[in-house]
DNA sequence: GGCAGTCAAGTACGC
DNA sequence: GCGTACTTGACTGCC
């Protein structure tokens, strides 16, 4: 087990997502930014290694405008040595990365247009991961999509457009339950299809079909290949008390983390934080889990 | 230098 | 049909 955080780290003083203004897109202004975010990104893999957290999620914003028509610079071989050199440091400290495409990116659009856009921001998810040099352990995780008041068709919609993913996608794609497609759908698209599905326990509380979190665990453990995809991901965050329902808590619940590794000891993953505090919230859920002993130690 | 409007992309919901 | 949440900050033009 790995403990991480996504895309933020609020610690240090330098961001891996900065972006800028499509109307302001130069290739200087692209290199530039491109340039200042791998180096922070190295600088919190850094951070996060000496920390003992093996887990992080890469900002989708890491090269602005990549899978957009004005750019048409070819950024990675640009980048290829730092792309590269970044890697190899991810390698050597056993980390496992993911990335998640927000929520633009649906695979089962009504509209093929969107599909296609789709495609290529998968694209460049999956380039990012293949210039950094990481095997299809890192994952690249999205929602099924809309329901587009056809829930059925929606599904059988993702399911046939999966099937015409470019491979460099297919190898690192996983989907994520949530509240429109909650875990009973993800098993049955992973029926037809053999995506494994990314467990997301906060999602999971607010819809469900009754199927406990241990179980749940063990259901989504079955659709990783543990040689391919290595261990099973899961989404962990918890209701924001006295706020709308859905939405994430500020910081970690150490009572309800630690409930959570006890139910689901006969079962091993890798962990991520969603919480606002970010690195705060990991490092505190690190020292819960100190005698956990599925814990990957530093 | 500071302020406030605005920012690539989609869906779903309430009014 | 329109505004807003999702989620959040920060870019950018304007004073």
């Amino acid at each position: 087990m790995r403990i991480g955080y996504p895309c933020i780290n609020r610690t240090l003083r330098c961001k891996a997502d900065s972006a800028f203004r499509l109307s302001s897109y130069t290739e200087d202004r692209l290199i530039l930014t491109v340039s200042s975010n791998l180096d922070c990104l190295e600088k919190i893999l850094a951070f996060n290694s000496s920390k003992g957290i093996l887990f992080f999620r890469i900002t989708s914003d890491l090269v602005p405008f990549a899978s957009h028509p004005v750019c048409k610079f070819d950024w990675q071989s640009h980048f290829k040595t730092r792309f590269s050199y970044i890697g190899n440091l991810i390698r050597a400290k056993k980390m496992r990365i993911s990335m998640h495409p927000d929520q633009f990116t649906l695979i089962n659009s009504v509209d093929r247009s969107i599909f296609a856009r789709s495609v290529k921001e998968l694209v460049y998810h999956a380039e990012l991961l293949d210039l950094l040099g990481l095997d299809a352990t890192a994952k690249v995780q999205i929602h099924v999509g809309g329901v587009y008041k056809d829930r059925p068709g929606s599904i059988q919609r993702f399911i046939e457009r999966y099937g015409s993913l470019p491979e460099p996608v297919l190898r690192r794609l996983v989907i994520e339950n949530d509240e429109k497609y909650p875990l009973s759908d993800c098993l049955a698209i992973n029926r037809e299809t053999g995506i494994p599905i990314l467990f997301d326990k906060f999602h999971h509380e607010i819809s469900n079909r009754g199927e406990g979190i241990p179980e749940s665990i063990g259901l989504v453990s079955d659709t990783w290949d543990a040689g391919r995809d290595g261990l099973p991901m899961v989404d962990y965050s918890s209701q924001m008390t006295g706020e709308r329902r859905g939405k994430h808590a500020f910081s970690l619940d150490e009572r309800d983390f630690s409930t959570f590794l006890y139910s689901t000891r006969g079962y091993d993953f890798d962990v991520m934080l969603e919480l606002k505090d970010k690195e705060e919230s990991a490092m505190r859920a690190l020292r819960v889990a100190f005698k956990d002993p599925r814990l990957v130690a530093i």
